[in-house]
DNA sequence: AGTTATACCTAGCAATACTAGGCTTAAAAC
DNA sequence: GTTTTAAGCCTAGTATTGCTAGGTATAACT
């Protein structure tokens, strides 16, 4: 799959992934691997980048935990913002997509 | 819709449109505009330049047509990588697409 | 004569995902 | 006990790409 498609779309998969529950960016670049079934394997360059770019925008918050076992994480979750943006940005999606289908004809 | 949103798939769009009939770039505009549903409006900065990397790798051959009314046009079509490559865009696409939806649960 | 719609083009900009590297710590293997 | 592997975070630089803003030319309409 083509590198370039994920652009537009990187925010809204983030934010959907961490959802509800707050996780570590490691967790996150599995997570993502495991809900796309395998479509997404994200590097760590894509990703870490991209969780500042949202918390600067103020869609994310951060918080640094130290568990039992293991080294400390930063933990993500979402702030208001965030939980707003999260629907607009699936709407978007939705209408984007449709679109595409339109024109490629292959949903439609 | 956000303007980042479509990197990585105007191509695709482009060869879907032009598919079978010879186009030119205002009419490629207007198909678009159509076809989407009113989704895409794009402007001519960004279809023509797109047309010119298109061709230059092979998927688009052009020729230049004087109407009868009107001005010389330039009029591109699929070649035979061009509608391959489709095939393959069209795969590619929905292979995403459905990788999206999973992540955001929308259409899952 | 002037405006509008058709029709093409390009230089420069901004955004973004990725590559390729580096750093640290805990667990596992030898 | 030392080395290796996996977990975990980070950043500088690169390439691609769609868009903005501008320009040019011609035909039709007013």
């Amino acid at each position: 799959m083509s590198a370039e498609m994920l652009k537009g779309h990187l925010d809204a998969v983030l934010l959907a992934t961490i959802g509800d529950e707050a996780l570590h960016g490691y967790a996150i670049i599995e997570a993502i691997r495991a809900r796309s079934g395998g479509h997404f394997d994200l590097p760590e360059g894509t990703i870490y980048p991209a969780l500042h770019r949202l918390e600067l925008a103020g869609l994310l918050s951060s918080r640094w935990v130290q568990p039992d076992g293991g080294r400390k994480r930063r933990v993500y979750a979402l702030t208001d913002g965030g939980r707003q943006s999260l629907v607009e940005r699936r709407a978007g999606w939705q209408s984007f997509a449709s679109g595409i289908d339109l024109v490629l004809g292959s949903r439609a």
